[in-house]
DNA sequence: AACATTTGACCGTC
DNA sequence: GACGGTCAAATGTT
């Protein structure tokens, strides 16, 4: 039985998570804490082959790059044509989101910033025989603000064709414009306008008030959908100031996972927006049972978050069992520590 | 009119 | 040559 196994490995994962948070009050070494870590991405990889198995969309993930292999835009000269085309293959992006979506399809993550679509490409998927046929549209979006502020934020979203309510969003650079969006403008306080939201604003935020009720009922249903793994990212303080994702989870809401954050003094390594994961060290944090994505991509933030579950089938899963691991008081997702 | 999207072409990398 | 990423003209939308 799948399931059966699944849930083991969910279990497993959370008995080594509460052992690796009692290590984490010992004067235990290093090693072990790490020995400890890879124990539970091991669990998450078993339970995401598990998941591969049973038809649900947890592909693995190709390997990213830092960020210091980013190509620089050269803005000084705009207008030449040959400036910018450097092949940036998949270095650099700084967040990955996957997304179970019975939202919009072409809008599928309303992260609260201004995006313009620049253009679209069916491409490849990793592991694609070159003779088939592209596995993902991509649409590449930069933010709106990028001539008018030099905002070099830039996404691209990657739609499945063979689960077409599955989008992976990859962000690349952070927001230098003055779009609030941050959640705290658009997502968490609806009723806050930026005033920087120019003349979108109004319709934004009606729109916003829809996906967040949407994102609500995700996360009241699913529990938090949101993983984000970072890896020895120097420059982490660059990804999460435009952190995608919609914080405004019932959990948050609660303060529950926030909270369990600050009492743990995570968020002293967070950035003002959600994250700026500061050690060196392997950061990971997951929150979500059924978009895991590998686990094995390096230097890499991998953001996951299902954004309804009116219309997000996740194969056989009977989701009920994993809530009760979800929302299981002692589980690990719920303490930051799991964070390491 | 201003802005956004679409789409084929172009370019750099592999 | 294939592929991924970007450009920019054409087109659509507000």
């Amino acid at each position: 039985m799948e399931q059966e196994a699944l849930l083991n490995e969910l279990k497993e994962g959370r008995a080594v998570t509460n052992l690796l948070m009692k290590h984490l009050h010992l004067p235990s070494s290093h090693q072990t804490r790490l020995v400890l870590i890879e124990k539970i991405l091991g669990s998450y990889e078993n339970a995401l082959s598990i998941l591969n198995c049973n038809g649900l969309v947890v592909e693995t993930k190709p390997s990213l790059s830092t960020m210091e292999s980013l190509p620089s835009i050269d803005h000084s000269s705009p207008d030449k044509r040959d400036v910018f085309k450097k092949r940036k293959t998949s270095s650099g992006w700084t967040e990955q989101l996957r997304v179970c979506s019975g939202t919009s399809l072409d809008n599928p993550v309303d992260d609260g910033f201004c995006w313009r679509k620049y253009g679209q490409k069916a491409i490849l998927g990793s592991n694609f025989p070159r003779n088939v046929k592209p596995e993902y549209i991509v649409g590449y979006y930069r933010c709106t603000h990028r001539h008018s502020q030099g905002c070099l934020a830039i996404k691209q979203v990657q739609k499945s064709n063979d689960d077409p309510t599955i989008f992976e969003v990859k962000y690349k650079g952070r927001h230098t414009c003055n779009q609030t969006s941050h959640f705290a403008a658009t997502y968490v306080s609806v009723s806050t306008e930026s005033e920087n939201e120019g003349n979108y604003s109004r319709k934004r935020q009606h729109q916003l008030e829809v996906k967040q009720k949407q994102a609500q009922q995700a996360f009241s249903s699913f529990g938090s959908g949101l993983k984000v793994k970072t890896e020895d990212l120097d420059n982490r303080e660059d990804i999460f100031p435009s952190f995608p994702f919609p914080v405004e989870s019932e959990q948050v809401k609660n303060g529950s996972f926030v909270e369990a954050l600050m009492e743990n003094d995570i968020m002293g390594n967070l950035s003002p927006a959600f994250i700026s994961p500061a050690t060196s060290e392997s950061n990971y944090f997951s929150m979500s049972p059924c978009h895991m994505g590998s686990f094995e991509s390096d230097l890499t933030d991998i953001i996951s978050a299902p954004t309804s579950v009116t219309n997000s089938p996740i194969g056989d899963l009977d989701i009920s069992s994993l809530d009760k691991l979800e929302f299981d008081p002692s589980f690990a997702f719920d303490n930051p520590e799991f964070f390491y």
